[in-house]
DNA sequence: ATAATTTGGTTTATAAAATAAACTTCTTTA
DNA sequence: TAAAGAAGTTTATTTTATAAACCAAATTAT
């Protein structure tokens, strides 16, 4: 009847993240930062879970001087995001 | 840019609590359990929440002489799980 | 008859999660 | 060179989800 929903992406702000990568094919800390309105420290810690289990990827660079993070979703976690969003196509469609 | 998710929505029970409800036009306690696979505790908990912020209506009767819950949506639950559609819809409308 | 089990839940305790506050390091500006 | 800002990270706190333990009444078994 439903479908369990993966509790990583079952989460607003993982969900952002995850949705606005998907959308920008590769996007710099701040921007999600400003996209989601998070604090960095929640932003962080949900960029790390995602990274941790393979829907991110993440790159430490440099711009100029400062130092620059960088992400983009993977194929696991594109797959991820749909099977999420089929999961929820269970409790959203109301007969 | 994301819509904020209702947090009393944004729960997998929850949720699935709601669309039964919607579906279904007063649905008894164990049958709500038996269609989501909460235990009972869970269950009576989510119950409560929704129930305190009139997403649903909870009767107590008597079905002959055993207890019987029957919850029901309300409009102000309609509303607010057609908002949180609407709302989920900025994250999924992946452009 | 009465002991054990089942039904229909509620209450309470625990585990997990979200979130922000505090901190760090380096850079730029006053 | 002191103060402020940028870019994050770490840690602590609060909230939430979840299940375990419990309770009362009814049913079934002995």
């Amino acid at each position: 009847m439903f479908k369990p929903l993966d509790p990583l992406l079952h989460s607003e702000l993982r969900l952002a993240i995850v949705s606005l990568l998907i959308s920008a094919e590769g996007a710099e800390f701040p921007y999600i930062k400003e996209q989601t309105g998070a604090t960095a420290g929640n932003l962080s810690v949900q960029i790390d879970k995602l990274s941790a289990a393979g829907y991110i990827e993440v790159e430490k660079t440099f711009k100029g001087k400062k130092p620059c993070t960088v992400c983009r979703i993977t194929p696991t976690g594109l797959k991820a995001f749909e099977d999420y969003v089929e999961a929820l196509k269970s409790y959203l469609d109301v007969k």
